[in-house]
Formats: structure tokens, C-alpha cells, sequence
DNA sequence: AAGTTTGTAACTTTAATTGTTACGTGGTGG
DNA sequence: CCACCACGTAACAATTAAAGTTACAAACTT
């Protein structure tokens, strides 16, 4: 099965933007992940009906967070992605006649529920914050590659990974 | 994301061996869970290799299961189907240079990880015999569609199932 | 008015499960 | 021993959802 990595890609993002000078452009955005910029403009359009960030048209238009980190969980941005479905496995029929395969349903469904509460759990208690804490503590170990981290920050290095190729995205 | 039934096809087909004549054909389990046979051997021929099941060829020939049902967990197949992908959802790239990007995967990996955990321990603490037990409960209630619940028993239900293109499985 | 950037529709690509056809292999029974 | 039955498996098609791509309209800036 095909995952889906609109989250991962979502929190790669946000926590960039956040030091971004005003506003980065979706085909910078596109460049640091590796992807479309219409991509980008799907999946940040979603997050703007939201209120997670904002953008603007023409000359130095581009994204921008509109809340502080702190006020950004997990579970806020899985939520304004539509809640995707978080399992690759399931029953072959949600609603079946047969009373062993309503047992069999019953058994998965439950496993499958618990789960998805601690997963919704645990996003709620994560903000973008956490994250980007998390990162400042990996630079600290790491200081000679610091320029790399901020690759959104300035152009030379976006386009320095274009022309690598890289995977620094 | 396109969801695998295989687990949940598989339960519900294991515990009707349970209770089949010697052996059950892949056309009749077919039937049964509306697909086709050669999905059936593919599936079930996975679950042969961990001993859970067996089958003959020839005339009479077909599926049977190879241990009792109290001594059959939900993690017992998983397993035997070679532990597919439980998740939907995942990292865009599980090595990024970024060290912004490896803050967001370790966050992401946590909670699914958890979430294995916690799903691995329930499959393994749930065998076919509790969601069988489950289904007699089931049975008592509804005894008026008793005949229908058994409907690889005998071939006339599966026959009847056939023609009407019933959801019953 | 020209240029830049988002917004969006429509289509293609990709990857995975599931479905299907066809044929080989082995076992049963008359 | 021969017809038949059922599994075993290779090869390919259908289905589905995310992701990628092309094209163009709309809005904003200078």
C-alpha cells in the first residue's frame, strides 16, 4: 500500500516557515522537499482554510505561519489534512450479514480504535515547538553542518540542493 | 491509501474451517468471502508455510485447519502473512540529511511505534477461539438466522449466497 | 501594463492490493 | 490407466489513492 506523507512533510515545513523571512514561495517550498510546487499549493491550501497559515499573491507573496509554533499539535495538522486514514490493514466488509465476520470485525475494530486514540493522544500532545526544540538540541551536536539545516533560509543553499540533487530537503 | 483485507478475510475463513467437513475447496471459500479461488490459495498457501492450515489435492481434497483455535492469535497470522504495513501514514524519507526533517521523523516514528506495540500485544493476547466464543454469543441472540451463520456448512447455503450475491461471507 | 505568485482543474504516473486467465502438478477413484 | 478434481503458480489486468505534471485563470505588486 501507497503511504501517505502529507504529514510528515506538513511538520518538515511549518517548522522552516517559522524562521523564514516573511514569506517563502511554493516553488521554494517544492525545492526543499523535492516535489511540485502545485503539490505544495494543495496541501498548504488545505491548511489555510484552517487558519495554520496564510498566503499571498504576487511579487514576495508566498506561505506563512499564522500561529506561533507552541499553538500548532500534531493533531492540529492531522485534522486540518482531512484526517487521512492512519491503517493500512481493515475489514474486507464493514457491515456483513455473516455473525463470524461481524465477531472477526469486532475484534480488529477494537484493536484498530485503541490505537488510533493513542495516536490522536500523543499528536495532541506534541506541538511544532517540541519538534523544533528537538532540532535545536541536534544542531548543538552538530554545529559544522549548521548551514545545511537552514536550507529554506537563504537561496544559496536551496539552490546549491538543486543542483546536488541532495537529499537535504 | 488502498487497504489490505487479508487478515480480516483470514480469521473469518478460519474459524468456518473450523467447523467444515474434512476439508473446505478454495472455489467453496471463494465463494464464501466473494472473490476468487486463486486469491484463496495465494492467501491461505502463505498461512500453510507457518502451519495454521493445510490442504490436499485431488478428490475430497481442499483446506483445513492444522491447529485448534484456542492455539491461534490474531499475531500468529499477522505474522504468517508476513507482517504487512499496518500504517498509512509515514515519513517522506526515513534518511534525511535535515536535521529539521529527522526531529519530524523521530517524532512521527514514536507514536507509530506505540501504536505497533500496543496493536502487536492485543493481536497476540486474542486468539481465534475468543472471536469464535464471541460469535456463539452473537448466535444465541439472533437464533432465527442461525441456519445463514454456518453458510460454508453446507453447500446449499454457499449455493443460495451464490445466486443472490448476498453480503452474508 | 508587466511580472510574480497563488488557486485549481485535468490528466498522468506510481505503487500496492486484488482480481483473472491459463496452465502445471499431484492425487483420487472408477 | 485414464478422467477428473483440487492445489500451485506464473503472468497479466483492474482498481485505487497518493503524488506528480501541465496548463491556465485570478489576484496582487511594482
Amino acid at each position: 500500500m501507497r503511504q501517505d506523507h502529507r504529514l510528515s512533510r506538513v511538520l518538515h515545513v511549518l517548522i522552516h516557515l517559522d524562521r523564514h523571512r516573511p514569506h517563502a514561495t511554493s516553488d521554494e517550498i517544492a525545492m526543499m522537499l523535492r516535489t511540485n510546487p502545485v503539490v505544495v499549493r494543495r496541501t498548504l491550501g488545505g491548511l489555510k482554510k484552517s487558519g495554520l497559515v496564510s498566503s499571498e499573491k504576487g511579487h514576495g507573496g508566498g506561505w506563512q505561519l499564522a500561529r506561533d509554533l507552541a499553538d500548532i499539535t500534531l493533531r492540529d495538522i492531522y485534522n486540518a489534512l482531512g484526517e487521512p486514514p492512519l491503517f493500512a490493514i481493515g475489514n474486507a466488509d464493514e457491515q456483513p450479514r455473516c455473525l463470524v465476520e461481524q465477531a472477526v470485525n469486532d475484534a480488529i475494530d477494537d484493536t484498530l480504535d485503541l490505537a488510533r486514540t493513542l495516536m490522536m493522544d500523543r499528536f495532541a500532545s506534541i506541538t511544532l515547538a517540541d519538534i523544533a526544540a528537538d532540532f535545536d538540541h541536534r544542531l548543538k551536536d552538530y554545529p559544522e553542518e549548521a548551514r545545511r539545516f537552514g536550507h529554506i533560509r537563504d537561496d544559496d543553499a536551496v539552490k546549491e540542493d538543486r543542483q546536488e540533487g541532495s537529499k537535504a530537503g
